[in-house]
Parts: structure tokens; sequence; C-alpha cells
DNA sequence: ATTAGCACTTTGAACACAAGAGTGCTAAAA
DNA sequence: TTTTAGCACTCTTGTGTTCAAAGTGCTAAT
């Protein structure tokens, strides 16, 4: 007769089982599951009286719930919770599945972009849930090597390389007549003083110091660290995109105007998104279940996994749904893409050379 | 009694009042207009009756309809049409308007995607319809320069700049030790032979030949040239962005599950908007108004105007909302504010050097 | 410990009904 | 000839009622 609430205390093999096949049913049909449902449909050998008593207990720990009080039972939070951790079986993706993920990163090798947004599309068209695909920039990005493009006698490129992989330019027009040994002389210097070096840390006397010792270049020195900090300090080049919101209209709970509005807000909102993501582990996918306090709505979940690249959070890629949603397919989905992509952009060299070594592209 | 249906035929002076009050009475309040609102409410000089009346012809003549029966009017695509074309006020924006759009555009000086991203925000706002901002990449691409930065002993970056002024990368990796003097040869043949060239042309001999002439260097050709057409063909860079799709929900005509699902579904669409906004003409604000055989949803209008830089149409801003969405306000705001960012990044150097001539980062 | 049975609650669909809004038309007034 | 008052008619919308279906909790029997 164990009535603690949520008492962390041991479920039987039995509510356990009731759990399981209560959320199970209610994440295919959508709608609360009652105790007759469950005799026919999942091999529970109890008679519904039976499953009652147990699911009005499973009511008292807080793992399910009744939208009124003669409807079947739908799961809480922590009743999903619960799922999620301990019960659910993970998902075997199919052999066709497997084919399709790998193809698509075969075919757009190199390019996160390109990668988060053929990824997105094809998660949301395998699991029928709208996805997240997020960019971060990393705020500890320095430049880690400059170049230049010489373009007319008074203009040239100055072309950075930051820690993140990316490539970024800067159009430099000049009063004063340039050529080679000038942009040499600057970017031999900028590469010496400046690259790997955080921005915060350039001061003035070093900037002073670099003027002089260069002549001519000096006056070039001024809107190079403007570029600097342009590129690293102030971009805010982190980027939130959806894909598949529409499918959201196919599940009843989200099929109402309120629900539309409050998915819309959060899609407007990146910045929600970010801080949702950015208090997940790194290192495994992560499930939100969303809830009145929280900073997701109600009726809704968010899977989603952090992309590492060579020990760096790049971005993330995510899936959002109802609260009922596909958890065992999804997370397995997500887990799986995400290892794969971090392989492969990472930089590990080519083992064979039959693949070119194609990569980074901003 | 004239009873043609859309015969061009001139309307009465008092049937166009009675149309114009018609459509903006509807525009206030998104319900259909009955005769006796306009008499207390518009300052017609007759009765409801003879409105009645007038109001019948103008049904009859295709400018108007009636939902069912009974109920007032509203007005049909051709209506708006003939609104938008002939009996519209155009809006003058406020002082107040004019400050916070000019405000925008010196802060967020020379950057396409930046000012594209706060203009469509800033429309958004001001008008209270949802934006699309739309980047096209033209097809003429061609990559007008090369150049690199060496990274390890194995691996650099090809550089391209290409001639909408972005700039682009490729990190390649190699079998083999590279060192400066191959890169530079690589990099001048590049310039001389493949620069400025249209990538459909650069034939197989052509790179058999640049291999042969380069030594150690040729075996980057191929890889280079990859790179060139991953850049500027087979580059799909234009993009379409939305801000503030949520503010649609407040206008009750888009207050409904199916609506909101033909949004959704556009919204995800971007081809279908590119193709709208491609037949638009380059030099005005285009009003397309929604209708069953149309492109776009019913009940619905989009407005926008095309982006044009030195001559060349770099994207488009628009507005999208109800078709009885309050055209002079929009077509106003946007004609102001796409002339003023196509005048902000023309070419037009500098004047005085108190700024500096920042530009084009990738 | 389990189950059959029953009374009870809630939902949701179907239906009827009244009120309100707006029309078209006719006949009178200007 | 043009305008308007008046009236019958139609359609929508909201409200109240009824009724069946689903599912529960509890008691008593197995």
């Amino acid at each position: 007769m164990s009535k603690e609430v949520l008492g962390g205390e041991e479920l039987s093999r039995r509510k356990k089982q009731i759990l399981r096949s209560v959320i199970e049913a209610h994440i295919m049909l959508g709608e609360p599951v009652g105790s007759k449902y469950l005799t026919t449909n999942a091999d529970i050998p109890f008679s519904s009286a039976t499953i009652r008593n147990e699911m009005a207990e499973l009511e008292a720990m807080g793992y399910l719930e009744q939208p009124h009080t003669s409807s079947g039972r739908i799961p809480t939070k922590a009743g999903y919770r619960f799922y999620v951790d301990s019960l659910m079986d993970s998902y075997k993706l199919t052999a066709s599945e497997i084919v399709t993920l790998n193809n698509m990163l075969r075919s757009k090798i190199g390019e996160l972009d390109s990668i988060l947004q053929s990824a997105s599309k094809l998660v949301a068209a395998l699991t029928n849930y709208p996805t997240v695909a997020v960019k971060t920039t990393s705020s500890e990005n320095v430049v880690e090597q400059f170049s230049y493009m010489l373009m007319g006698d008074n203009d040239f490129l100055l072309v950075m390389r930051l820690s993140d992989g990316t490539v970024k330019s800067k159009h430099i027009k000049t009063d004063f007549s340039l050529d080679k040994n000038i942009l040499d002389t600057l970017t031999d210097q900028l590469n010496t003083y400046v690259a790997n070096v955080s921005p915060e840390t350039i001061t003035l006397p070093l900037m002073m110091q670099l003027e002089k010792s260069l002549g001519d270049a000096g006056k070039l020195v001024d809107l190079s660290i403007k570029a600097v900090y342009e590129n690293t300090v102030s971009s805010d080049d982190s980027s939130v995109s959806f894909e598949g919101v529409g499918k959201l209209l196919e599940y009843p709970e989200f099929a109402s105007v309120d629900q539309m509005k409050s998915v819309l807000n959060m899609i407007e909102d990146k910045d929600g998104i970010i801080n949702i993501m950015k208090e997940g582990d790194a290192d495994k996918v992560n499930v939100v279940i969303g809830e009145d306090d929280e900073k997701l709505a109600e009726h809704s979940a968010f899977i989603f996994r952090k992309l590492v690249v060579d020990g760096k959070v790049v971005g993330a890629i995510g899936v959002f749904g109802p609260s009922r949603m596909d958890y065992s397919k999804v997370v397995s989905t997500v887990e799986y893409l995400s290892d794969q992509i971090s392989k492969t952009l990472g930089t590990a060299l080519p083992e064979k050379k039959d693949d070119d070594g194609a990569d980074t592209k901003t």
C-alpha cells in the first residue's frame, strides 16, 4: 500500500508494466487511456478492476493524472521522466534509416551550415516532428591566422581564420597606395602579435607599438584590430533554425490556436531555445519535458544533443514535439546522427585517400 | 443600371465612395460591414436602403461579396485590387517612424545580412504584420580572386573572393608536404586561368594542362576546381527568413487551425516565396492578393519590394498579412525602407574618411 | 489478492429555440 | 426619377436540454 508521493520508492514490477503500457498507448493514440483498453490491447494478465486500482496508486504517486473524473489516465511530466530514464527500450534504427542518414552525411561533407540544414530536414522527415538546428559561436573565438587579398591599388581584403574553423574577411579601403610588401608586413606582424590572442587582451600600448614598427602599414593596424573585434567579440553569429514546424499541427494537442501561439512565440524567441540548450549535458541526448513552471510550454517536450567537434561545442540539433512523443525513436535518431556529425566534422585526417579530405568552408 | 461583371466600366463617384468605405471599415474591423454601419460611421449622406442598393450592384460587378445571405459585405480580391490601385491614399510615415527606420540603417551599415535582419524586425514591429527577408544569390557568380592560408604541413585553406563580394574558403588536406612555393604557384595559375571565368567553361583539357604545368601543385587542381563549383554553381545560398509570424494570430482570419496550417506550409516552402517574388517588378512595391487559384493562400496578401544595389537584385523585403491588411501603411513603409537600403548598400565610396570603409564580410 | 458488478460523473454530440443582424423588395415620399 | 421607410425573410450564434458512451471508485463475492 505504498502511498508516498514520488518518494523515489521502488515501483512493483506490475506497476512498471502498467505505467509503461499507459505511456506507450498514450504516445500512440494521443488520448487518455483507460483500464479497459489496457486489458484488451496490452498483454497484462489482470482484469480492468485490478488495473484501475494500480492506476489509482500510480496517480497518487504522481506518475499519472486524469483530465477529469471520468476519463482514462495520461502520464504526468514525472511519468514521462520515469519512462525516459528507466522504462524505455532504445529504438533500433532500421537499416534503411541508417542508409538515409549516412547518405546525407556523405553528400554534404565538410560544411557545418549545410550539414545542419540537411540533418534537420532529414530528422524532421524521419521522426515526423519539427527539428531545431543551432549553430553557436563560441565566445572564446580568437583569430588564428591572418592573410590578405589585394584588390585594387587602394583596397584589400583582410582574411581571418578563426579558431572555430570559419573564415571571415573585411574589406578595407585606404587613402594611400598599397602593395604586396606593405600587406605582407602587416599580416606577418598580426600573425605574430595578434593571432591566437583573446581580443580583450589587446592593449593600446601593444597597438601603438605595432603601428610604429610597421611604417606605412601602421595606418592599417587600427582598422585591422577593429575587424578582429567585429568578428570575434561582438559577432553574434549564432543561429537557430526550424524545420518542419507544420508537422506539429498533425498532433491534436497542438491543433489549437492557443497552442499554436505559444509554439510560434517559442520559435521566434531564439534566446529561449539557446538557453534551454545551454543547460543540457554535452555528452548525451537531453530530454526536456515541458510543464507550467518550466521554460518549455506545457504538453511539449524537447530532445536535443550538442554537437561537439574536437572538444568544442559548435552547435546542437534537437527535436520538438508533444510531450507524448515517440521518445525512443527520436532519442536514437538524434543520438546516431549527432555522433556521426561530430565525427565527420572532427579533424581526424582521412584514413584512406579515396576520399578527398574536404573540410570546413565558410 | 449597369450590370456588367467587372466590365472595366467606370464606377460612379458614389459607388467609389461606398466601396472605399466598405473596404476601410473591413480593414479596421475584420468583419463584414453592413449598410447600417456605413450610415452611422462613414459620412455617406444617404440612407441605408440606398447604400444597400449600391452595394448590391457593387456585388454584381464583382467588387464585394456576402459570406452568407444575411450579413454585411466583404471585399473580393477584385475589390482590394481596385482599392490598392485607384482608391487608396498613400500613408505618410510619421516623423518618429522615419527616425526609427533611419537609426536602424545607420547602426547596421554595410552588411546585407544584418541589415535585412534588422529591417525585417523593424517592419514587423512597425506594421504589426510578419515580414519576409530574402537574400538571393546571383547565378552568374564567379570567383574573382584566389588566395590561400597555409595551416599545417598537410593542409591549407583555399580562399576565394566571389564577384558578389563575399569570401568563401575551403579546407583542403593533402597526402604530401606543402610549402609556400607550391601554393603560390597554384594560386597564381588559378588567378590567371580560372578567375573571372564562368565555371561552366572550365574544360577538362584546361584542367589537365594546368595540372601538368604545375608539377607538385598539380594534384591540387582537381580539388580547387571542385571548390569553385561548390561555391558558385551549386551554391544554394539564397535564404528566406521570417520575422513576427506570431502576429498573424491576432487577426481572426488566421486564428484557425486550417489557416495556420497553410501559413506554416508557406513559410516552409521557401521556393514558393521566391517564385512569387521573382515575378514582381523590380522598381516598385508589388501587392499580391491571394485567392483560390493563386500561389498565395486565400484571405492573405503579400506586399514586397526587391532590393536593387548597383543595378543587381540582391534580395527583397516583404510583408505578409491578411488580405484586409493596412495596405497604405505597409506599402509606404516597405517603399521607404527598401529605397533607403538600396541607397545605403550602393557602392558610393564614403565621402569623408571619418568613416572607415568597412564592407562586405562573409 | 483478485475480480465482477454497479452506481456515479463527465464529456460531447444532437437538437430545438430565441435573439440579432442584415438583406431585398415594395410602396410611399421627395 | 431618385431616395427612403418599412417589413418579411434568411442566416448565424448562443443557450439550454437531452442522451449515450466511456471510465471511474467502491463493495461484495470469489
